[in-house]
DNA sequence: CGGAAACTTGATCGAATTCAAATAAGGTGG
DNA sequence: CCACCTTATTTGAATTCGATCAAGTTTCCG
């Protein structure tokens, strides 16, 4: 939906950006690597991930158009974690160096880094919670349901319906199971009628029931 | 040491600040509450919390002297996470209001609170990775050296060992085990001579071990 | 000192993993 | 657009880690 720039409105200053396209499937960059840039998912899916040492993932959050890659890129150019493109993704680029400038100067900019922080910060206690406290089908219905909320304030979400691009891998990945396991799971949610899952696109059949399991332990 | 009035360094300012101490074990605000103030944890250890419909409770994060109870109190005075004293602490309050204006004059504060948003983060993340993929055992050690760590760059730590005023059942809600577990784990950790936990205090005593535990699976 | 909270230990159970193999879906080059 | 090859998904059986249930013991406060 339209070519939108990020919750920070940066594009309305004087910053210079740049836009950059990659395919599905591609590494944005790896762990590691070093960026002097800013950067805003304009469309796409992305995900962030993290590898343990035995080659396991584990995902920390997926990223969807107007998220900001990494707040910790306006400190430090070393990222910590990894982003791949889950669809075709385009996104914008500032440079640090400008941006800090501009911080200095208008608090604004500033007020509303802290603001999206505060909100990286509640989305990943949520995640804790469902990870520390819930069976496998409470955490992958709040997964849905939390998506379908962030989807959502971005007009991304049409008849309790939305675009859905995660393989069963990145659920499992990111809720901590095994892609049989999330099968499973799924299967059951499909056979009791809560969900439609199919084509890359998902639909709540029963915003009520999955609800209910999310909320259930 | 000393009396550590936060990371942020505001007391340096011409900032009001108001000193409050309260013993172990109380609850210094609830979920829900409301509050004009923005509280920094100068002496103890607190434990902020989530509470699930059930009653269990799941532990968002460990607070220690010059951590921020809550950033998200600068711009939002409803808490959405409960705080309890684990030992007896004592805090100081600033007023957001006044926080706020103070912000929007210099931004060196907003800085600072860009900084430890970033950091909150970066533990929740590393948390997210510990629940999803890692074992009971892994979990409690990686806890443990984190807790050092954190401790030992505000001068806490001595010849490995520190205050350790958290219970089983801290561990555990932090970590998303039971008590029963934890305490199997933890004297498993005694028996291998990894580390030593009595009077509320830890000394790590193969620090080497300790860490191969907490990178395993 | 007495009662409550915290910890320990054993037995049993169950949710999710692991291992293995079959089927389906997707992407690519010709 | 098809054939082929890779990547995803599904299904079953066996296993395991951690939960649950139940008692007993120890520690800690007030």
């Amino acid at each position: 939906m339209s070519s939108f720039c990020g919750v920070l409105n940066l594009g309305r200053g004087s910053l210079k950006q740049t836009h950059e396209v990659v395919r599905a499937r591609r590494t944005i960059h790896g762990a590691g690597d070093v960026t002097d840039d800013f950067v805003i998912i304009c469309e796409g899916w992305t995900a962030c991930s993290m590898r343990l040492s035995d080659g396991r993932r584990q995902i920390l959050s997926f990223l969807i158009p107007g998220d900001p890659v990494s707040i910790t890129s306006l400190f430090n150019g070393r990222q910590r974690f990894s982003v791949q493109s889950l669809t075709d993704v385009r996104y914008c680029m500032f440079s640090r160096k400008e941006l800090q400038k501009e911080m200095i100067d208008k608090s604004r900019v500033f007020q509303e880094l802290v603001k999206i922080c505060i909100a990286e910060k509640e989305q990943a206690d949520q995640i804790i919670v469902s990870l520390g406290r819930q069976s496998a089908a409470a955490r992958i219905a709040r997964l849905i349901l939390l998506l379908m909320e962030r989807l959502g304030t971005r007009g991304l979400v049409r008849d309790q319906s939305f675009e859905f691009p995660l393989r069963q891998q990145h659920i499992a990945d990111a809720m901590g199971l095994t892609t049989v396991h999330v099968s499973r799971v799924i299967n059951m949610f499909r056979k009791e009628g809560l969900v439609d899952i199919a084509q890359r696109r998902i639909r709540i059949l029963s915003l009520k029931e999955l609800q209910r399991v999310a909320d259930a332990k």
